[in-house]
RNA sequence: GGCGCAUUCGUCUAGUGGUUAGGACACGGCCCUCUCAAGGCCGCGGCAGGGGUUCGAAUCCCCUAUGCGCUACCA
């Protein structure tokens, strides 16, 4: 039987990282396998509909790299693959448990409901058949009648007394419920829409899905599923819980405590492959030292049986530090491509593409990623607004004006503004005036970017061009200089 | 409260009865150096605790502790 995997995200506005993970590993496993990925949207909470909620979702995933072989935007002969457009089939299921015994009408309210659970102890509340009011206590008169009279109802899944449920996860091995401790789950509810339960599994069986893949979250729910799989008399898939992905302080990966949104990443400027390659780190990997993959070299190595079974934090300094070793896998006119769109915002106009490399190339080691480079070298695209010369004094010579003045001549006289033809003339300089370096050079530094740290001067003078750099020195040394002398 | 799952350096992890417990990030030091980085070298640092099983346990079993998840007409 050939692999059928699915992901199934309930279209909240925008694709979290650990849902990006499930469907990465889905991906992984589909492709691995030579197998199906199915992307079918869980949308059966109303109250939590959102506008464009799939096309963003979309958007995120292709991004990411994964494609789909079925899904609501690429059809496929299970379809509609949106929950909210198959109502039909799961209340025709609902009714088939109610007709088998395993599903009963139930027509409690909310405040009814509310009241009991508040009344019980300890949060120990469980649904009582007994005593709400459903098909058991009502009898089977007064529930038609209350149907026929248009009244809400609930179908519920009649949970066996005191069995053992027993099943084997991929990655954790045997798991036993015993079912005295399960809920008598709500399957359809009182607008006509599914739960996920009902939902989850019928779908899971009609588009023919031979492993489920998804958070840890749902292992509770799981002896539940499966009591609706024998129910149905359908053979359960298998199954693989995948552990959670964690904040800080090890609690389920939440907002508030940081981005979770994939797109917040994509907006700080980290690489596709790189961040691809970092979350399928988390909580996976193909045994040995190596931490750099591509997604080809995933695909060929993921295995489930390989993931591991506890919670992993999201560490951004982790993910960082592998965002800086793509900086060399990419074309640098790519990078400048890439870079435009956050100059562009800053609201840096004006810069050409072949600049705008020239720059990428002289500082990306300093920096973890692209956006940050603006930050970390603004000196680039704009005059220094302010001169820190804190840091220099130890560097600060009482001849540092007529030295400045004098490189400023040099300069002038560089036909060819090379680092390289800078560097030697600017080294007969200080060889004449038996100068070292890093006397002038500091002073230089601050004069031309107004800061005390950067990328190689000679290089930076080259990049920023002859009639820039002059310019800058100019201004430098007649407005600024004699405000700093006088505050030393 | 109940049920379930988990537990190797601060973090991500390798490890499946015999290893000086390995790597990466972070951190500290040194080298390099025009600063800041990058790079190179060195270092710091871990099997949650207690019982077993075994000639021998990070690896197998039990208990405890701790953490997390679930416990909705949310997914």
């Amino acid at each position: 039987m050939s692999v059928r995997v699915r992901f199934a995200p309930s279209p909240t506005g925008y694709l979290h990282v650990g849902g990006l993970r499930t469907a990465l590993y889905n991906y992984f496993f589909a492709r691995h396998n030579n197998g199906k990925l199915i992307l079918r949207i869980e949308d059966t909470d109303r109250s939590r509909f959102v506008e464009n909620a799939v096309e963003n979702l979309l958007k995120t995933l292709t991004w990411a790299g994964i494609e789909f072989d079925e899904g609501p935007h690429v059809g496929g002969p299970f379809g509609p693959y949106i929950q909210s457009e198959r109502l039909e089939i799961y209340r025709k299921y609902a009714n088939v448990l109610v007709e088998s015994g395993w599903g009963y009408y139930a027509f409690d309210t909310a405040e009814e409901l509310e009241n009991a659970r508040k009344s019980s102890p300890h949060h120990e509340f469980k649904y009582d058949r007994y005593k709400m009011r459903n098909q058991f206590t009502l009898g089977e008169a007064e529930t038609k009648r209350l149907i026929n009279s248009g009244v809400p109802y609930v179908i519920r899944l009649k949970v066996p007394e005191n069995q053992q449920i027993r099943f084997v996860d991929i990655i954790r091995g045997e798991i036993i419920v015993n079912t005295k401790d399960i809920d008598d789950q709500v399957l359809l509810k009182s607008d006509g829409f599914p739960t996920y339960h009902l939902a989850n599994v019928v779908d899971d069986h009609l588009m023919r899905i031979t492993h489920i893949i998804r958070g840890e979250e749902w292992l509770p729910s799981v002896p539940k599923h499966i009591l609706l799989y024998d129910a149905f008399g359908w053979e359960v898939p298998a199954m693989a819980h995948l552990p959670l992905l964690l904040n800080p302080d090890r609690t389920k990966l939440s907002k508030r405590q940081g981005d979770v949104a994939v797109e917040d990443y994509i907006e700080k400027g980290y690489f596709r492959d790189a961040f691809v390659n970092f979350i399928a780190l988390l909580g996976w990997n193909p045994s040995g030292d190596r931490e750099i993959f591509s997604v080809e070299e995933l695909i060929e190595k993921f295995q489930l049986e390989k993931v591991n079974k506890s919670g992993a934090i999201f560490d951004v300094v982790k993910l960082d530090a592998i965002n800086a070793k793509y900086w060399y896998s990419k074309p640098i006119d790519e990078l400048a491509e890439m870079f435009s769109y956050w100059v562009e915002k800053r609201g840096f106009k004006g810069f050409s593409n072949e600049y705008l490399a020239r720059v990428v190339a002289l500082l990306r080691e300093r920096v973890k990623k692209l956006p940050d480079i603006i930050d970390f070298a603004p000196y680039m695209f704009e005059r220094p607004k302010k001169y820190d010369s804190s840091d220099l004094k130890k560097h600060w010579s009482n001849n540092v004006e007529n030295y400045l003045n004098d490189i400023l001549n040099i300069l002038k006289s560089v036909n060819e503004f090379t680092h390289q033809n800078i560097h030697d003339e600017i080294m007969k300089y200080l060889n004449e005036k038996n100068l070292k370096l890093k006397e002038l050079i500091h002073p230089l530094r601050l004069a031309i970017t107004g800061l005390s740290y950067g990328a190689g001067m000679f290089e930076t003078m080259e990049v920023l061009g002859k009639d820039e750099v002059i310019s800058r020195l100019e201004e430098f040394l007649t407005n600024v200089l004699p405000t700093l002398s006088n505050k030393s």
